[in-house]
DNA sequence: GCCGTTTTCGGCCCGACTGTTTTCAGTCG
């Protein structure tokens, strides 16, 4: 059984023995079906806003959900009693070494990958190496000189330091001069980035470039011209892939404009997502790809998506939903939500100066904020703990709180908050007492020390501060830094659970490191009825407008203007701040 | 192994490109 105290198994935990379980069955040359089904239960568990293990030991039926029948989810039920999975551990027993492993290598799928162990008996890696440098590869049928190339390429990018998704904003930067590039092609028409980019995921594998232009285009041409090219991986009429000098690769698809919508669709996926509006077209003898929605062969639409979707009997489906987490129900039920907008921020509440670890002055950073068109900024430099940020003595943020008020006197269209982030302590008591809390506009109470406390005591510790009246905001929740740090351990269902009860709010952090809550944090806060508040955490005035990138994860996460604090004129958002 | 307005069996999204092939399997997205 389920032992209360105990951590349990996280989702991701469940959802990589579910996925390594379906590669070694396809490895086995397993019915590809069964193979599917274990890699869709991987993705539902992976997607669960609670944690399985909880959510069975509360008495939820898994069966409730897409992808998971009686089967999967006793076997899931196993992994979260035990830790342990027989199947994979049987399979693992059969097949040996590293195997699955090899079939992540760019090239090698589960049929190569098994003749290779058949014929060359070869299990991990260094082995495959040592087949590529003999010679030996180009003897197994099915393997020419060219495969060989690539895999020893392959290889060496493999053994090399390599990262292979990037941050969000680290993308926004090679597409923009790219897609610019792109758009002097002769004929060109429209050049859009879909993919998961489009989808505003907090990393990005692969940029997937979708192109309109005239016939007989010299476009792809153009493009693997274009001087970041380091690799040409394939090249077609209409599907063309390259790798640019930072390894990064992208997909140039050309569509004319009459598919435009189908195409964009298609490549803005997600794979999942598509393959479940194409579920419902088929059910109504519609059958959906890059070239439009068919009923046999009349094309019915494919201009723009809007039109698929409605042909489809659905309303339109933002982008950030395509996860198929749940907006394909909702769209049949006429139950989307309606996506808070960049332009329904009125204000940011996570901003730092030169006082301490920012760049820019108080002057500046307000400057900066009303040029983007704000009502409200709240300065918020960090507190006595944090000595690496320089932060503030009681006397200096006493003398900065006077002169955000003087500047404040002298800007018109803009209100400037006096604000703090203020450390929350291992004891769960706030770095400021009361008299200070209690002369700032807000508060925004964050983590930045003793982040490998137990989950128990981590949880403790917040909830803690959030006893304290002037606590606000929870600033970056979990602490994390994509691809740096983990997030600590934290039972955020509890915590969303009080700040809900006790009326404070999470932070968005829009940093590009950190975007944190993430997407699927961010749905269980409009589930629990948590409000958020999406903030920059800026350290210099260019820092404001990474906004974009905050407003793009709450969207991933279902939120509204209506769950967002920050969306509300000066006078609501107070009376959300006010000590309780 | 999942699922059901095609409903408890018999389906399961669909097409492009490559390489090794002489008509297509494997891989990828």
């Amino acid at each position: 059984m389920f032992v209360k105290n105990a951590m349990p198994i996280p989702n991701s935990d469940i959802a990589d023995m579910l996925n390594q379980t379906a590669d070694l069955l396809e490895i086995q040359d397993e019915n590809p079906f069964r193979v599917r089904a274990y890699r869709n239960a991987s993705r539902t568990v992976r997607n669960l806003s609670g944690n399985a293990a909880e959510m069975i030991a509360e008495g939820t039926d898994l069966t409730e959900y897409q992808g998971i029948g009686k089967d999967l989810a006793g076997k899931i039920g196993q992994i979260v009693e035990t830790g342990a999975f027989d199947v994979l551990t049987s399979l693992r027993q059969q097949i040996p070494g590293e195997l699955d492993k090899l079939m992540h290598i760019s090239g090698l799928g589960a049929k190569r990958v098994a003749r290779l162990y058949k014929e060359l008996d070869i299990t991990n890696l260094e082995q495959l190496k040592q087949a590529v440098d003999s010679g030996r590869i180009r003897d197994v049928e099915g393997f020419g000189k060219k495969t060989e190339d690539n895999i020893r390429e392959e290889i060496g990018r493999l053994m090399g330091a390599d990262q292979k998704r990037l941050k969000i904003a680290v993308v926004e930067d090679l597409a923009a001069p790219l897609v610019a590039y792109l758009k002097k092609g002769e004929g060109v028409k429209q050049v859009t980035v879909a993919g998961s980019f489009r989808r505003r995921k907090d990393t990005v594998g692969d940029l997937d470039i979708l192109v309109t232009c005239k016939k007989h285009s010299n476009i792809m041409d153009h493009f693997t011209r274009y001087e970041d090219v380091q690799k040409i991986v394939s090249k077609g009429a209409t599907r063309s892939t390259v790798l640019l000098r930072s390894n990064f690769q992208v997909d140039v698809r050309v569509m004319q404009d009459a598919n435009y919508g189908a195409a964009l669709m298609y490549f803005t996926g997600s794979k999942e997502h598509n393959i479940a509006v194409r579920k419902i077209g088929l059910q109504k003898k519609l059958k959906l790809n890059e070239y439009g929605l068919f009923r046999g062969e009349k094309r019915v639409a494919g201009r723009t998506e809007s039109e698929v979707y409605a042909r489809i009997g659905l309303p339109y489906i933002e982008p950030e939903l395509r996860e198929n987490r749940g907006e394909v129900e909702a769209a049949q039920a006429n139950r989307l939500p309606k996506l808070v907008k960049l332009t329904d921020i009125k204000g940011d509440l996570h901003v730092h100066t030169n006082y301490t670890d920012g760049h820019n002055s108080i002057r500046e950073m307000a400057e900066a904020a009303k040029a983007l068109g704000y009502s409200y900024v709240a300065i918020t430099d960090h507190s006595q703990h944090l000595t690496i940020a320089g932060g503030l003595q009681p006397d200096a943020l006493r003398k900065q709180m006077e002169e955000i008020e003087a500047i404040d006197q002298s800007l018109r269209g803009i209100t400037l908050l006096k604000g703090t982030e203020v450390d929350i302590l291992e004891n769960g008591t706030l770095d400021w007492p009361s008299d200070l809390l209690a002369d700032l506009d807000v508060r925004v109470c964050s983590i930045h020390h003793q982040f490998t406390l137990s989950k128990e005591q981590q949880t403790t510790r917040i909830l803690k501060a959030m006893d304290n009246p002037y606590f606000n905001i929870l600033g970056h929740p979990t602490g994390r830094l994509i691809q740096d740090r983990q997030a600590y351990a934290v039972d955020m269902e509890r915590i969303m659970k009080a700040a809900a009860e006790r009326g404070c709010l999470l932070e968005v952090n829009a940093h590009s490191d950190r975007l944190d809550l993430n997407d699927i944090h961010c749905k269980m806060a409009a589930e629990l009825g948590v409000t958020v508040v999406i903030s920059t955490d800026s350290h210099r005035t260019s820092h404001l407008e990474n906004m974009r990138l905050g407003v793009g994860q709450a969207r991933r996460g279902w939120l509204e203007a209506g769950n967002v604090a920050n969306t509300r004129t000066l006078g609501e958002l107070r009376k959300l701040l006010k000590p309780r």
